[in-house]
DNA sequence: ACCTGAACACCGTTCAAGT
DNA sequence: ACCTGAACACCGTTCAAGT
């Protein structure tokens, strides 16, 4: 039962009597961030969203709709914090940014990342970066391929983002898991896997350590991807320069 | 209450008086494959885990452990199952094939990919192919990178699997998604988004389709990343010359 | 229209008791 | 050692009833 945790313990059935603001879909879209940010998209429940505005499970579905419809809601905000760079920067700069942008982003609100790929073309709010950045693929000289090329880019990102969520969700197994690897670096009849076990015991001594290297990771892969795409895109500029 | 569904209706208490072999743990993580492959790795319960070898629940925690214990033990043996390819092969081609492998698999056993990136390290049948393939990239000059680029190339194809298998749980979700955003194929004033909006009207007229684009996108994808790294391998032999 | 309070049909997990 | 049968503490979701 709400209304308990009020420094006035009312007694009242309705809210307005209590004093207590009347529900929004914004208040709870609100709340849901805040429990996104201190426990990740998939760790909270419906009750405790509930409970975080002093009200009974039922009026959430009153007025966003189920789980999914809220998470889609907060999804739907957090996306939209994204700054949209300048269209005449150079695509592989915009893209460069927007990245980096949408890691800042995405890490705040854990799971958002495995959503914002999953529900993909579905995100209102994510329609002005895709109609930005498929323009400026084009421009560049993607061409036919430029829809692709976006979201093999987004998509890489989203998914090293989700990496780091995973990672940070359940900490107490990666310890173990690193513990249990480490004892690889001694095996001399398995050079490949002790130079990763060593890398791995490196960077997981501390958590400060953990997330410079998931960093890195993240460059390295997204740099590694636009190497490739630029390489691609001479091939696709050859071609038509012929044809 | 089990064992109903047996043609002798046995009224006994003990599995043996019933006629029922055993219960052991490979016989529950091969039940759980065969759930996985019908379902989803995340969309069995231990339940239905239990009922399938006409137990009760808690055998499964007295043979094999909790939920993530039965789901380890299905990852390991799915891991077990991809083809570990000659160590002679050139790094892009040896990559390239268990990369190709790594999907057929995985796809077959939806959500494995995503437990294989996430659980990482901890997988004792991932060991002979992480030996290898950074042995592999070690001899082909990328040096102390070699573990980065072995976590960045495995990561980059489990995301995408897992992309596919994110796809096919929700099909309902995607069909009206794409319904939706396809009304953006005639905003002339968003001409990065129509052509997003096209390209994924075209891709999801069927099933079939849809499975040939999510290929076309993994294949590329992956071919970006190779190229990425290859490019990336040039540098590195040229300042090591240098130096 | 908005909220209450309880219920429903599940879940993973635990545990004393049986054999 | 292995299995039974029931229970515990949750979940998301629904719904008649109140105001």
């Amino acid at each position: 039962m709400p209304f308990t945790s009020a420094g006035s313990p009312s007694r009242s059935r309705s809210r307005t009597a209590a004093g207590l603001p009347a529900v929004t879909a914004e208040r709870l879209t609100c709340a849901a961030m805040q429990l996104t940010i201190a426990h990740g998209l998939d760790n909270w429940t419906v009750r405790q969203l509930a409970a975080a505005v002093d009200a009974y499970p039922a009026v959430v579905y009153h007025h966003v709709g189920d789980r999914e419809a809220v998470v889609k809601a907060v999804v739907e905000q957090v996306v939209a914090k994204v700054p949209l760079h300048d269209a005449d920067l150079p695509w592989r700069e915009w893209f460069s940014r927007m990245l980096t942008d949408m890691r800042g982003l995405f890490r705040h609100y854990p799971g958002s990342a495995r959503r914002v790929q999953s529900f993909g073309l579905s995100i209102e709010s994510s329609v002005k970066f895709i109609d930005r950045g498929v323009q400026i693929l084009q421009g560049a000289g993607f061409g036919a391929e430029s829809p692709l090329v976006y979201n093999v880019l987004t998509s890489t990102a989203c998914q090293f983002i989700t990496m780091e969520d995973d990672h940070d969700a359940d900490q107490n197994a990666r310890v173990e898991s690193a513990a249990k690897f480490g004892r690889y670096q001694e095996r001399a009849d398995l050079p490949g896997a002790s130079a990763m076990a060593s890398e791995a015991s490196e960077n997981s001594e501390d958590a400060e350590q953990v997330r410079r290297y998931y960093g890195e990771m993240y460059d390295y892969a997204v740099s590694r991807c636009l190497d490739g795409l630029a390489a691609r895109l001479t091939v696709i500029k050859a071609n038509s320069s012929v044809g």
